[in-house]
DNA sequence: GTCTGATGGTCTGACGATCAGACCATAAGT
DNA sequence: ACTTATGGTCTGATCGTCAGACCATCAGAC
């Protein structure tokens, strides 16, 4: 009897999930201060493209959470306990992602434009190369090979030496060493590497297939994620 | 004026799109390779966790795509044809406007977004500056201050200090001083300093009200005249 | 203090996405 | 030839999201 593929079940967000964690990461990341008030629902509404309800149930959320209340008919930003409010290490980390973000994004999808056969092959041979459950050390390894292979094949090297810097600001950072210590949190690491191949494979695939916006939302998700499920663990 | 930030319209993913692709990167990772049955429906539906019809649309714009097709009643793996090479080659004022691109539009869209009111009143400030007809010496001057300006409002110091690499590779660089040797095209000159000074007044005015899409916009069309000027006199 | 506009709260009806299930025609396997 | 498995089609139901209407209350201007 021949194996076949085995696929896991469909991740779902609901649109006021989203809108939830997009307010969250303004509250957190200082552009919305305690004590702030909150854009209103129809402003929201603009901003998110979405209906009323949508926006409503999310502002619920965070009411629910204790990140939000509400004096007279506006909803404020709350206050947070000291030490909480703004972490530097939380900075730091987001920081890292933003630059990461804006220049990675951009590799991959020059890369998906320019890289030659050889290199594509390559991507997606190294891409494979994770497999889940791989020991921590290696996984950090073959991780910053991959994006560097990705740099390496964007065809511009002010920017792949500009994303280098990048690079050794994530893999010098101790706020990424501390979260993926696999000493005091087995189960996440596991988790964090899991994703991260299939995130791997994702951008080496658009990237062979020359698909550009393929490969710049998957390297979009890949961050977003990742910084999600690393400012999750800092709490 | 007190500025909010602003934010994008949310993503939506449909079930039936996560799981094509899904199944893409299956397909493409040789996992499921060319030739290849497909696992049935139902066998689908109970790996994803979905309906049926959640499975048929994905396995359908499959077949649109062309990566499967059917053979009696069974769907199987299509051979695809080796993609095409891109292989362009960039000049040295290529590869620093594309890092200028790459960053320059995402520190003004950030910037838009955080920077102070003392910040965005000097913004404006640095930008009235600029007079058609100043000296050559003194435009670049200005310029670079008041890119560096907006740099040193968008939050983020990593993204500034690699931002500052690229504005020093830009004013060293041989073919931009070149360029502007106002004793060779002092119209030619001209002309950069007057588009100069209008896209910075429009960029500064973007961030001064705090409308970061149009600041990045401003940003993005500033760069693309710029290097479009350039390269046409670079013929 | 009054008035106006903006805010959040609630409700309704509609629509799309997804579901579970049933049934059928055809092909594959025995 | 028969059985089983496959994809195709259809129905009714549920849930998420939508657009809109209307209301009570609060904030701001005068």
């Amino acid at each position: 009897m021949t194996t076949r593929p085995r696929f896991g079940p469909v991740a779902r967000r609901m649109v006021s999930e989203e809108i939830r964690d997009t307010l969250l990461e303004s509250i957190e990341s200082g552009e919305l201060p305690p004590g702030t008030q909150l854009p209103s629902e129809r402003a929201l509404c603009q901003d998110f493209g979405v209906a009323r309800t949508s926006v409503r149930e999310a502002v619920q959320s965070l009411i629910a959470l204790g990140r939000i209340h509400k004096i007279g008919n506006r909803f404020h930003v709350t206050e947070q306990l000291p030490g909480v409010t703004v972490d530097p290490r939380k900075s730091r980390v987001r920081e890292l992602f933003e630059c990461r973000r804006v220049i990675e994004v951009s590799i991959a999808r020059l890369a998906a434009s320019r890289a030659s056969d050889t290199e594509r092959d390559e991507l997606v041979k190294t891409a494979d190369a994770f497999v889940e459950g791989m020991p921590l050390e290696d996984f950090r390894r073959s991780d910053r090979l991959f994006h560097w292979a990705i740099a390496r094949s964007c065809g511009n090297p002010t920017l792949q030496e500009l994303y280098g810097k990048v690079l050794d600001g994530v893999f010098a950072s101790e706020e990424f060493r501390t979260l993926l210590d696999s000493s005091t949190n087995a189960q996440a690491v596991r988790d964090v590497i899991a994703q991260a191949c299939n995130a791997h494979r994702r951008i080496a695939e658009a990237i062979k297939r020359g698909d550009e916006d393929g490969a710049a939302k998957s390297a979009e998700s890949h961050l977003n994620e990742v910084e999600h499920s690393m400012i999750a663990r800092m709490i």
